[in-house]
DNA sequence: CGATAAACGAGACGGTACGTCACGTCTTAGA
DNA sequence: TCTAAGACGTGACGTACCGTCTCGTTTATCG
């Protein structure tokens, strides 16, 4: 068997990795994420500058691997029946966004995709999609079973719940409660039950 | 003491203001929010830092003036219907948000502003405040005239539209289209119109 | 009268200029010219880099100033004869070399002006042309007084003296001596003296 | 103890030892002694790093090689008569001072060396000294030989002919000429011939 | 004829300094 | 008193090289 290629020594350094992430994740507790610097990372992770560049090449680059590591992907328990279920969802939704030190810096990350396709692409793919999917099945199962009307499109009722909790938590940020996102869901779900459910 | 009122010697200079904010709405427009400097400001409106920062303070409030005065409230003009004049509203919200360069950015500052209360505080109610409460009255007209259940949050309403709207926008900056809206608005509609109507 | 031209407002801070010049006169001594740095400049004068750049643009830009500033042009007193007048300027030239910060790098600052043209330009013109003159006018005296061959280009004199001394200095930079200038000082009048002298 | 001697296994390699010195010529006579760094050596030669520091530790070292090893030592045949051989002598290194890659860099190497001991050491032992012994064993020939006055330190008469002439060249690199280099010998040899001579 | 150990190319690493940019504050002369 | 101009101290940017290090991969004796 002959070895392909010439394959790179000395490779990436797993240890400087951690260092990096971890200490984004600090700072992006301790300071958020317009504060944040490289110059910070670097001297925090113990770490050459260059290391970052080489590996990311911005500051939005690093923040996003820290999310999409850090970021459990864990999911609220199914309740027992889709109502419960979907509102649990969405309480942890709020929960993450108020609460973690990713969440409280989710809408700055979002508001700066907005003016860099990478970015927001990345985003989008990596990290909303994801819990997006996990949604969706979800639905499409309900769907399945008749619980949910089938001549309805699984993403816009996705939309329909999300959009009102985000766009309020862009607004008011202290404000969104679980009462809210409870009204919200009851609402759609209301608009889309199948008609004998 | 003769002179009674103010003897201020030198009033704030118009001319300087308004160059702030033409160049500053040029600037936005060329480069883009995140791009934006005091300094590039300053020289494109032939205009002394010190000017820039006597009256605002930072980017964030000048880039604010700016949208206060160019965003046009005009509203478009009711239809015949509450749906049409409804789809209207969201078409325009699309239409701006995609293709001026206030729109551009909107999404931006927005995101900034979810660390800055300030930022925030004013952007919401000097901003977002009288365009929602423009949409409030058309529904709480409706209300009156029996074409929506009395039972509602008018303001829950409002999210249930713009919410997935924005939602969506953020996301997939380029693909959000009308017919997304009309399906929102509809279903929305659907959900909330009074019985008998 | 009329102010002709704009003229600079905030003018060059006297302040700064001399902080910059001292420490880098002070650093000159400490680490010497190669491990100079602009950075390290700036801290010890508490003075931002910019301000460096803006006025000077280059490390050997800088201590070209402190070099043309601090160095003394004062000359020791003529003696009662040519050859003493000579000699007590050679050995001021190998005192200065070895002995003060200046002199120290005045080698190495040499070599580095052997590859920028500006560099040397300056050098040549400002720090040795005045040096030199000084010993030519000495020299166009004696040659008047008839003491020297009128034949002689004075110039040529003057490297006849000198060379030697800074050809010795380059090479050993410890051993040259009192001794061997006179020696040189003596060899070259030798040749020099007009006849009945 | 039975093997005497080194048991290494693999020898130093010949062929980076040739593409390091090739490459550092080439580049010196490209960018410059400054310019030159020991990453771009590395690239060119297509050798790592490692390999430069470990047979040399510093640009100089392998700059001095380079000088060590393609500065020609081929002198000019002596002439007829000793100041014709003297003469040929200077022209050639004028000539090698301005016209080679070496050459050109020379001045800088040597400014360098004021500040680091074991680099002038080497750049005198090994190349200024052997061509100044070539000179030096032509004038004590010619002194043995009567021509030249008996009481005269021969070191003395070479700096007297080199110092001149390398003094001009440092400070106005492009107007020495084989004139000046003619009058400093004959200057010197007018004050140094044996009397019957 | 392997085995084996040093030298090798590649290039990642922690650093230092570079020269630039923009920040927000200041000083100055003129309107 | 406000303004245009722009110098100032500060601090982060992203890049270039430094000298050290860790990898596989030659390569050339020696057991």
């Amino acid at each position: 068997m002959t070895t392909t290629g010439a394959e790179r020594v000395q490779r990436r350094s797993e240890r400087s990795r951690r260092a990096i992430l971890d200490a984004t994740y600090e700072l992006l507790d301790e300071v958020g994420y317009q504060a944040l610097t490289i110059e910070a990372i670097a001297a925090r992770a113990k770490v050459g500058k260059q290391t970052i560049y080489r590996w990311w090449g911005s500051k939005s680059a690093v923040v996003l691997d820290v999310f999409l590591e850090r970021s459990s992907s864990a999911v609220p328990p199914d309740g027992p029946t889709l109502d419960v279920t979907l509102k649990r969802r969405a309480e942890r939704f709020i929960e993450v966004f108020h609460r973690t030190p990713l969440g409280r810096n989710l809408g700055v990350l979002l508001g700066e995709a907005q003016a860099d396709d990478e970015l927001r692409a990345i985003l989008v793919d990596q990290w909303f999609g994801p819990r997006r999917e996990s949604i969706r099945s979800t639905l499409v199962e309900a769907q399945e079973r008749g619980e949910l009307r089938s001549d309805l499109d699984v993403d816009t009722i996705i939309d329909a719940i999300y959009g009102p909790l985000w766009y309020r938590m862009a607004f008011a940020h202290a404000e969104v409660d679980v009462a809210f996102a409870h009204e919200v869901v009851d609402a759609v779900l209301q608009g889309v039950r199948a008609a004998g459910s």
